[in-house]
DNA sequence: GTCCAGGATCGGA
DNA sequence: TCCGATCATGGA
């Protein structure tokens, strides 16, 4: 992988494993759309990012080489050897290498801890189009605004301070009080995302857990999406029918270290390919 | 009208 | 410990 500026976009070439579409639609994050063909624009912290693909190249627009190396490089996890974790993934099992075949440019982005938490609260019992909805609206009325439709994710703190109806035209449902009850502990300090990040796993998931309405899978999504803890291992109603059909002699932990990773190959894997659990 | 969506919680067996 | 009902909402 190279990269150099020209004019005002950062070219990267010869980027192995990464496809905006398998990435940016395989169900770990929100709030990146698609605007044509081949370009994406999202929001990510203050920053806003168009970014392209065109064969092997990819172009992040508008943006500068500072933030593309202090930032950008590590959100898209750029320094992570993908092509070697999936060799190792497709020793395991010939089904688990035909999923990582299946989408190969799958990335695991490092997202905020506080945004991922508050998004896969929003994701129980929920489809994603809507759940993308939801997130925009809450954007929109309690994120510091960017420029034009950009927003940024609201704090925490600005989220603690409001009540259930303040919160109703997100027609979030039942979901409302999970987000108050996540804002005020993640603000007065009972719950430290920070800390979290660095904690045992096991230990990890029990603190996300004291939070109301985070149980065992979103506790797990925010490990793996938003603390890059890649032997997390989310389990979805996706994911139980694809371990029960496809690996039966297998449980989570016999992935290894990056078990959060094959598990996002699957998840794209059966969902594109709903036969396979038939 | 019914079913379902990247689940969690509650009450009762 | 396990199981089913319930929880809002909106699109199919």
């Amino acid at each position: 992988m190279q990269y150099r500026k020209v004019k005002n976009q950062i070219i990267i070439e010869n980027v192995k494993s990464f496809d905006l579409d398998e990435t940016f639609e395989c169900g770990q994050c929100f709030r990146w759309n698609k605007i044509n063909n081949k370009e994406y624009i999202g929001v990510v912290k203050d920053k806003v990012l168009k970014i392209e693909k065109i064969a092997n190249k990819i172009i992040l627009k508008d943006t500068k080489m500072e933030d593309f190396k202090s930032f950008w490089l590590d959100y898209f996890d750029l320094n992570l050897n993908y092509d070697e974790i999936k060799l190792e993934l497709s020793k395991i099992n010939v089904t688990l290498k035909n999923a990582c075949n299946f989408a190969p440019g799958i990335r695991i982005l490092k997202q905020e801890p506080w945004e991922t938490l508050c998004s896969f609260i929003i994701s129980q019992n929920n489809n994603i189009p809507r759940i993308k909805g939801i997130i925009e609206r809450l954007c929109q009325k309690y994120g510091n605004h960017l420029f034009g439709n950009f927003y940024m994710f609201p704090e925490a703190k600005v989220i603690a301070k409001l009540n259930l109806e303040d919160l109703a035209f997100l027609r979030c449902g039942f979901r409302d009080k999970y987000i108050l009850d996540a804002a005020k502990k993640v603000t007065n300090g009972d719950i430290n995302l920070d800390l979290i990040s660095d904690m045992p796993i096991e230990k990890a998931r029990l603190e996300l857990m004291k939070i109301n309405g985070v149980g065992k899978k979103v506790a797990e999504c925010v490990l793996l999406y938003g603390m890059h803890r890649l032997e997390a291992f989310p389990e979805d109603v996706w994911i139980k029918k694809a371990m029960e059909k496809l690996f039966p002699k297998y449980d989570s932990y016999k992935f290894g270290k990056f078990a959060g990773i094959a598990q996002q190959y699957i998840y794209h894997y059966t969902r594109m390919n709903k036969d396979l659990l038939n």
